[in-house]
DNA sequence: GTGTCCCGACCGAACATTCGGTTAATCTAG
DNA sequence: CTAGATTAACCGAATGTTCGGTCGGGACAC
């Protein structure tokens, strides 16, 4: 028995709209009346749906966690040389981070203002030392080079893949976003000169 | 004639304070009591060294600004080979966001709400583009790969540069920090790989 | 006629900013 | 050297506004 089409909201389908305006103007920037507008119903209407502000952000960072962390479990990140491993990881990121755009950014912006906010930085942290594992592997086993610090190494490769949240728009096609995680992967692991 | 010591603020000293509560809390989750507790003085007392809250805002995003605004015109970015401009501005950028990182990590964090926001964005836009020119160059006079799109490249970049404002804090000294710019360099233009 | 979805009206708290002053240091005239 | 004027720096209390959230009720589908 398949639902019908409906054209009211659900809480996911409520979170996708207040996640747009949370990356717009922020989640400090944006009231409940932002929302309401953003949505097209009222203020009050909302809480009908969801139990406050907090929890649409909570949602939103859950949901970018459970995509990212989901990625170390694939064959590809747990099978095969560190660095072949490391790579299937960075392009992997870089396309999930591509897929759930707006609630990886959300996830980024967080500063710990609240617990909701703090739990999600502990989270980022553990993912950031689950990479910079792989970093250290692939070095022991002379595939990345051992002049540079591995958590220095680690910080700015993920620097790079994360910053697409700032440019990133989807849309363009499959094709396109392949070649941003190529470019991504080629960029780290072989730089930018000839 | 020298003016002796003051222990009062100044327009400036307050603003070096206002700037790290920012950067800590984010500026819309930032109240002027949060600011009034952490400076010292009361909320009213801060109205009389700035005008307000945006004030603080449009003074600090000024300063990082100008910091990267006057790479463009030091001398090792303006004469040589285009790689070796690039290379020059990538490591200079990577020192003066270290040197004014609370400035620079504020306007990297602007969301454009107000209107100084939104000028400050487009005065980052305006960077960003002078730095694709310069890439441009470069894969002209055949030193970069051709093989990228240079307005990706330009972003991952930018990226990996401004991702500095997550993790790094200062005090480890000088020749910890040119480490820092030499990895940066060195993971642009060589990649990861041995 | 009960449950889902929504609304306008409303609330207390927190917000940025203003106001009417006090304090303490510096300057100025005799 | 000092009394009086001036000023920068500050404060507590209050302003109007906006905030996240609540409440009682209406429409309407099943």
């Amino acid at each position: 028995m398949t639902m019908a089409k409906r054209d009211t909201y659900t809480p996911d389908s409520l979170l996708a709209v207040a996640v747009e305006v949370f990356n717009e103007r922020g989640y400090d920037g944006t009231s409940m009346e932002h929302l309401s507008q953003a949505a097209g119903i009222s203020k009050s209407s909302i809480y009908h749906h969801v139990r406050g502000k907090e929890e649409l952000l909570e949602r939103a960072v859950g949901r970018a966690l459970e995509g990212l962390f989901a990625i170390l479990d694939e064959p590809g990140a747990v099978r095969g040389r560190a660095i072949e491993r490391l790579e299937f990881v960075t392009r992997r990121t870089t396309q999930v981070l591509m897929a759930e755009l707006p609630y990886v950014t959300l996830l980024l912006r967080v500063r710990g203002n609240t617990r909701t906010e703090r739990l999600a930085l502990a989270r980022r942290r553990e993912f950031d030392q689950r990479m910079a594992g792989l970093l250290t592997a692939a070095v022991a086993e002379g595939d990345l080079r051992a002049d540079m610090d591995v958590k220095l190494a680690t910080r700015l490769l993920f620097g790079m893949i994360n910053s697409l949240v700032e440019w990133y728009r989807p849309g363009a096609g499959a094709r396109a976003d392949e070649e941003v995680a190529a470019a991504v992967v080629r960029l780290a692991f072989d730089g930018l000169r000839t």
